[in-house]
DNA sequence: ATGAAAGCGCTAACAG
DNA sequence: CTGTTAGCGCTTTCAT
């Protein structure tokens, strides 16, 4: 019933026999400004009461909270919680505490849960938000906050940022591919409007390019989002207009799953009649069947490295606003192999 | 740069031409205890000028954050994400903020996460640790704070709970073993301090009670966690004693991905030689190879119903201490089919 | 029904 | 180096 009235600060001064601003200039170390003495008397005054500060009302003078807002489009979707995981980890260790919001994806939710953390004050914001155009963008530069984006890279807007180097990524998926020996190779790309799906494009149309192979505009189709359903529907898209592919590059290890649907609808064996390369890296591709050769991203690292973007920038050492990559690797497993020898048929 | 200095109670007050405190009162609405008419007035004054109360000093005043402290073990294991997204759904609802803290499955970092949020005032906590023993039970039981646990059900703490009904659910995957002839199923267990390990080992034994079936000791071990090497191990260790079994469940279906590696190195087929029921029914079950038959349980669905329960205590509604099991239901794939037959050499 | 005044727990000018 | 005085923005007695 009690809640045992918290220890005060004018508590921790009594005690000391000082005035509670020494206490508090004390306890908070302002450089030299007070005699060791004192110091060390309202220390051990505040051991001996279990002294805790109030963060809230430090907060009400100080304008910090200590609170670092994260809004995650999906957290059922694997790569966010690795990301949340590592985020939390460098912030917590900094002192600051997650207050997370999921937004499903939605632009309206994400803009709601963004006004309710800037409301809360926190001090920082990091945003894994799919689709970073609206209006938010605008919002957010006016307030000038501490912002940091994590997956996704937002041209024309200055802001920290990391992200898994997607060019790269599917570059290499795409060679792993062609040192295969395969030429035809289609690419079901994650949503245009975001630049996960667009980066990863763009890298599978850089290396078609360096390796002379034509990128068939017919052996592209975009997925409505990352997600299996929308994989397969893909998938089943890109089937009803050709098969004159022997792999297939993706914007997801989800997207790849819906693949494996679409074409064992279609009674293609993988890697067999195709050979599928995923992006992301989860660890259920090593069980599926065949387990997923895909490139592996190390999100968790993402979260990290946005974390300490954010401190960084807390801290005001914005040398320059940074926009980190990082690369993971391929992972080879059992979607893939040489090419098929039938479809070689037509000239080129 | 300018933080456009926030508009504050004073301000709205000032443009209505009241004092703070009448301001304060209309707008809180503090039945009846204004006139209509300043109420409107104020109303307006603060639409007009954008007013939003400062969280911070309310709180500093009301001794409420609006802030829910939700402590997992460990954000990688999907069923967490789960959770939290049922969670925060509900609480955001109702205004409240989810600040997240990932404990590793480690007693020392939660004790110290849940101090850092008892510390910042939070008005609940959710816990979702593993193994609640240790003082942390004490600790928190004189602070008299709301308190729910998710998943796991701890004996003479009377605190609200919800967790999945995890004896009726190994029950069930016991019977359907049963119903296809299997008479001597293993039992691969989770860790026998968690909760959810015991109630489930439980379940099994209570199943094979009510089918007239012996629950040979031998036949069941206990994994050191929740997870595939773990799992792995706990199975090789059973195999290495007895393989006098036709059928295992299993204390979580990341245990059963254990055992397909654990199995197929002592070139065991699954479901031919062995059938095994996972516990959890994750998505990643459809995909792997073969088919994962698997128990699954509703956790979106526990976080929701976590999330009420919080509300509900801090509403002070606590009719009495709750607690909540939910049921799922059993996945059938493909993992499960009749006993091998040359087994059954052996008399009973 | 409203205004005045006090205070939540802390920090930050300003004197001394 | 330390005490005094204010005040963060809000709610809440207490008068009126």
């Amino acid at each position: 019933m009690s809640n045992t009235s918290r220890v005060t600060l004018r508590d921790v001064a009594k005690l000391a026999g000082v005035h509670t601003s020494t206490a508090s200039r004390a306890l908070n170390e302002s450089p030299g400004r007070t005699s060791k003495e004192t110091v060390e008397r309202v220390r051990s005054a505040a051991a001996t009461l279990g002294y805790q500060p109030d963060h809230l009302a430090r907060a009400l003078k100080t304008k910090q909270t200590f609170l670092i807002g994260v809004a995650v489009p999906d957290l059922l979707n694997a790569v966010f919680p690795a990301v949340v995981r590592g985020l939390e980890a460098v912030l917590g260790e900094a002192g600051y505490i997650v207050i997370l919001a999921n937004t499903d994806s939605d632009p309206e939710r994400e803009r709601a849960s963004v006004r309710a953390m800037i409301l809360r004050q926190v001090d920082g914001l990091v945003l894994m938000t799919s689709h970073l155009r609206s209006n938010l963008t605008e919002e957010l530069g006016a307030l000038n906050i501490p912002l940091v984006l994590i997956g996704r890279v937002v041209d024309g807007w200055k802001v920290p940022s990391v992200a898994a180097d997607d060019q790269w990524g599917m570059a290499e998926a795409v060679f792993h591919l062609a040192d295969l020996g395969h030429t035809q190779i289609a690419h079901i790309g994650g949503p245009a409007d975001t630049s996960t799906g667009r980066d990863r494009y763009h890298g599978y149309l850089a290396a078609m390019e360096e390796r002379g192979l034509e990128a068939d505009p017919s052996l592209v189709v975009t997925a409505a989002s990352f997600d299996e359903v929308a994989g397969a529907k893909a998938c089943r898209e890109l089937l009803a207009w050709t098969t004159d592919f022997t792999a297939i590059t993706v914007g997801s290890d989800a997207i790849a799953f819906g693949c494996y649907d679409a074409l064992s609808e279609e009674g293609l064996e993988i890697p067999g009649d195709v050979s599928l390369v995923g992006f992301g890296g989860w660890p259920a591709g090593t069980r599926a069947n065949p387990p997923l050769t895909s490139l592996w991203m190390p999100y968790d690292e993402l979260g990290r490295i946005g974390g300490e973007l954010m401190l960084a920038q807390i801290r005001g050492d914005e040398s320059e606003t940074e926009v980190v990559r990082v690369r993971g690797q391929l992972i080879v497993r059992e979607t893939t192999t040489v090419p098929r020898v039938e479809v070689a048929s037509q000239g080129e």
